[in-house]
DNA sequence: TCCCAGGGGCCGA
DNA sequence: TCGGCCCATGGG
């Protein structure tokens, strides 16, 4: 078995099903968590609402944390304004006033407004290169909306896939986005659910120990990774050192 | 106060 | 083609 495939043998048994993308409709539904995560349903989403909510999500969480994303899906929701038609009616600043918590909130207002452009034309024959060549979408956002608004087998590289992958070794510093998605999608099975849960459980190890700065005592895949493995020789050298 | 967060566009070399 | 800069809010 290749490594990238042990990776997410571990993380899956560890971590267990992620339930991605949430979905703020079905939050507290049956199965479904208090954040919108559907973690026993590959699914969803079933509505062109839910379509659409994740593409928007997906367009907001660019450089940002989620938590600040939901707060602006809240504002939209609440202002009736979550949908394809709402977003081209609505008036670019009040948009962007309403999506303030995301951060970047001019750009991505009009991110919004060109991708429900493109949407209204493309959501029943969607291609990436089309989805590529609207402003504001690039190869990540491209790929989070294929693979958990359509369903379609787009491994989605990320700032944490490209941290934890380059610390355990599995890649270089130089390597491109397409080059990265390649190593990935030949590594393992060409499966929508296998690709869905790789990446969101990536995140979450990206969030809780392969953070910028590592807790690599407490890493799951410490064992197999030379950061970790460099990180411990670096602490015993300095405590073997007389001051 | 500083760092970081589920990027992408633009521009000059 | 690539590196550097800009966009911006909110939590730790």
């Amino acid at each position: 078995m290749n490594s990238i495939r042990k990776i997410y043998n571990i993380l899956i048994k560890e971590f267990k099903e992620q339930g991605w993308w949430p979905i703020s409709s079905l939050k507290n539904k049956e199965g479904i968590d208090e954040n919108g995560y559907h973690h026993k349903s590959y699914y969803y989403p079933e509505t062109d609402e839910q379509i659409f909510e994740i593409c928007v999500g997906a367009i907001l969480t660019q450089n940002t944390s989620w938590k600040n994303v939901e707060k602006a899906i809240t504002n939209l929701k609440q202002n009736n304004s979550l949908s394809v038609n709402s977003i081209l009616e609505l008036n670019q600043n009040k948009l962007a006033e309403l999506i303030k918590s995301s951060g970047y909130h001019n750009q991505k207002a009009r991110k919004l407004k060109e991708f429900a452009k493109f949407y209204i034309k493309n959501k029943n024959n969607i291609h990436r290169e089309e989805l590529l060549r609207v402003w504001g979408i690039g190869p990540e956002t491209a790929d989070s909306i294929l693979l958990y608004a359509f369903r379609k087998e787009y491994f989605v590289i990320d700032t944490y896939t490209k941290r934890i992958f380059l610390r355990i070794g599995l890649c270089s510093q130089k390597i491109s986005y397409n080059e990265f998605q390649s190593l990935i999608q030949n590594s393992i099975k060409k499966d929508y659910k296998i690709y869905n849960e790789y990446h969101a459980l990536l995140v979450k190890l990206g969030k809780e120990t392969c953070k910028t700065k590592p807790l690599c005592f407490k890493c799951l895949l410490k064992s197999t990774c030379s950061f970790s493995k460099n990180s411990k020789l670096l602490l015993k050298n300095s405590k073997n050192r007389k001051v």
